[in-house]
DNA sequence: GCCAACGTTGGC
DNA sequence: GCCAACGTTGGC
């Protein structure tokens, strides 16, 4: 199984938010970068786990856990005219965007923050793309040891 | 709100 | 295929 960290703006979408879902689970829409989608579309499995961080906040930082219950499939947000998120050049016969559905294991006991992430950077988390300089990337791989250590700072 | 870093677009 | 212009991300 294989870990991950997904990134979310909580103003939008939160660890909280999960609790009013059915089954806690929600489908990872909204994707816009090649990267971040090919990480959706071909390597993200049932039953690996993710991280959810919370970015573009007062305190940015690793929120809840979250077990992948679907594979990547169509974004079809991308094909809606109305949805903030449309993709006129996705073709539905031919997709561009990828989502997974996560269904939330459970929050964190405290946000682990990023502030306390960097201290580990050069060490502990040491290649952890998250901690790297000018990264955007909204879906990144996570180490089996960067996910450990991070569980251990719980 | 600022701005550096980055990805994407499009003219050539 | 290059690269300047532009838009977005996201910490601060």
């Amino acid at each position: 199984m294989n870990h991950w960290l997904l990134k979310t703006e909580p103003d939008t979408f939160n660890v909280a938010d999960f609790a009013g879902l059915p089954a806690r689970t929600t489908s990872w829409d909204g994707v816009r970068n090649y990267q971040a989608r090919n990480y959706l579309r071909d390597s993200m499995k049932v039953g690996d786990s993710a991280f959810i961080y919370h970015s573009s906040c007062a305190v940015p930082g690793i929120a809840g856990i979250t077990r992948i219950k679907h594979a990547g499939y169509p974004d079809d947000t991308a094909f809606n005219k109305r949805h903030p998120h449309y993709d006129p050049d996705s073709d539905p016969a031919n997709p561009r965007w990828y989502m997974v559905d996560v269904q939330l294991q459970r929050a964190l006991k405290r946000v682990i923050t990023l502030e306390e992430l960097r201290t580990h950077a050069s060490d502990k988390l040491s290649g952890m793309l998250l901690l790297r300089a000018g990264n955007r990337l909204s879906v990144t791989p996570v180490e089996e040891r960067h996910w450990r250590f991070i569980l251990s700072l719980e």
